[in-house]
DNA sequence: TATCTATATACCCTTTAAGGAATATTCCAA
DNA sequence: TTGGAATATTCCTTAAAGGGTATATAGATA
């Protein structure tokens, strides 16, 4: 599972790459066009969409002479949820904190009556 | 905004910095003890750690001799809005999408009527 | 102060990424 | 089948990343 994340982070970790996507994001679109919004060269694009091809974060539908590149929902459904472990898993462990703090406070209390209050 | 996204993807885009961020999921953790359960050298340890630093993944907590480093919460908060925007967008523009055709359903329907069916 | 532990930095090396320009490829049309 | 448009690929160059080893630094302790 890592590995293929550290590859899709890595596809969109390159700021021209996240511009496509974001331009995507309104809709598919031929290469050409993906070129001239962004000012990048053909090539350029052509490579970076490569780079996403590869990652599984766009596909290419052929039209005649053209390529529509299109965003592929699926992955960012498991960039969410992955991110999303984290929050959970710092909210969880908050709330184990928060308990423990509670039971050494617990603790503190006992003890004073027990020690003497100074 | 996608600039500084940009950098945090890097710092996450690398398969050992991945399995640092995870590890330190489970709570916060010296170097030598990341070092030690991934079975890195403590310089690349330390090296991975500073561009987590610097892309604000992790911050640092100085105990004596050690540095205890600490994930952050709220840059997967960031991940997370973001990458949901993508599965929102999609959405919206299935939404849209049937709309159009529904209207176009209707048109071809209508001109059937005056065009006949042959 | 000398020393030990924990960590960061520097230096070297190899690999890879990204941009630019030129060229190959694919598909369409005449 | 020739020509033109859209796109991919190749080659070159430069910059940067990541690993390894050695070394510097900071803090603790005798």
């Amino acid at each position: 599972m890592s590995d293929g994340l550290a590859r899709t982070l890595f596809a969109l970790s390159d700021a021209n790459r996240l511009k496509i996507v974001e331009l995507l994001k309104t809709g598919p679109l031929p290469v050409g066009e993906i070129a001239v919004q962004l000012q990048l060269n053909q090539p350029q694009t052509s490579k970076h969409l490569k780079v996403l091809l590869e990652a599984d974060i766009v596909r290419m539908e052929p039209v005649a002479n053209r390529r529509i590149y299109h965003l592929r929902t699926e992955v960012f459904q498991g960039i969410t949820a992955w991110s999303q472990s984290f929050e959970q898993q710092m909210v969880s462990r908050m709330v184990r904190l928060e308990a423990y703090l509670e039971q050494q406070q617990k603790s503190v209390d006992s003890e004073g009556v027990n020690k003497d209050g100074g």
